[in-house]
DNA sequence: AAATGTTTTGTATAATTATCCAAAATTCTG
DNA sequence: CAGAATTTTGGATAATTATACAAAACATTT
């Protein structure tokens, strides 16, 4: 239900000239949803779409395609929304996504910046990710899982996010 | 004054977390900038920062580095920030940068998708403009050099944004 | 199925951001 | 340099967006 109206935002501000979210909730209404402001600010948020400036006077809502957030809200949307299938080989994960979204997918990983995961790579539909031993194969997989059915509980997101505060906050000063 | 300000916010906005446009008037204060929120409205827009959600429940703001922005906020703000120099030989225009800023000042110039420009390439810190015809070439040179000295006035914005904004119109419905 | 816990939502409102306007600063032109 | 034109700025305010909170919907466990 959330993540069908979701996707619909998704659509709409691919197609549309979004400029508030007043707006947007007029173009939802148009495809049968109708939902408050303050549940489209949380949705945007969650989707990862931002607002960009258009020309001297005004701005639009946008895919925030190219945009590398330093958080697992990408990778909750990438995973909710593209990843197709999970496999394991060794200490290999494979997930599998719609086409064209693997790189896409793959950054959002990248992003999460876990211990346990040594590296990935992505093709056009395909994403290799390299665990750093067998035995952390389930809880990685697991996790991915949870992601894909849009499952993540909010215990599971604070807790990652915590760690990557800490680093990027290490980082930065 | 104003340019200068504005790479102050650049910096300050790489550096710190910043949070809202109020913290930022603080951050600029600490090196000397006393300024509006107003003012601060106006500058994030022109530099092309924008507000990403990280984690769930907060914002920050940070440069769109990897956003294409669909017009010429991000051109005036690459050319006046990156370009040191601009020649000519023939149908070319020759675009020097600082080293590592190429790509993104090339696709600066993609995205205004003028007419007269055939074609972009771009390496390290110097771009190949290649123009349609050589009659041309002073108009586009001149445009890139008003550009560079951050002297863009209103009404040339103006004037390319009609035509920019009819087109993506065009493509998007 | 009741009880319990979690997530999602809307309302009301707070917080933040964009813009109108007039004034000041700057630039341009003769 | 004076006057005109343009641009930049801040104050006030409008417009927009985020969030606290409580209720509702949904899911889970016993």
């Amino acid at each position: 239900m959330k993540r069908e109206r979701q996707n619909k935002i998704i659509e709409i501000v691919r197609e549309k000239s979004v400029r508030t979210q007043g707006e947007l909730i007029k173009y939802l209404r148009g495809v049968g949803e109708k939902v408050a402001q303050s549940t489209l600010s949380r949705d945007i948020r969650e989707t990862g779409i931002i607002k960009v400036p258009t020309g001297i006077g005004s701005y639009i809502y946008e895919l925030a395609e190219g945009v590398h957030f330093g958080d697992l809200s990408s990778f909750s949307f990438e995973f909710s929304h593209f990843v197709t299938g999970i496999n394991r080989s060794q200490n290999l994960i494979i997930v599998h996504t719609t086409a064209g979204n693997a790189q896409g997918v793959a950054r959002s990983i990248d992003i999460l910046n876990l211990d346990k995961i040594m590296g990935v790579v992505a093709g056009d539909d395909t994403i290799f990710v390299a665990i750093d031993k067998v035995s952390n194969i389930p809880t990685v997989e697991n996790y991915f899982k949870q992601a894909m059915k849009g499952l993540l509980k909010r215990k599971k997101i604070l807790n990652i996010n915590k760690s990557r505060t800490r680093l990027s906050r290490r980082r930065k000063q």
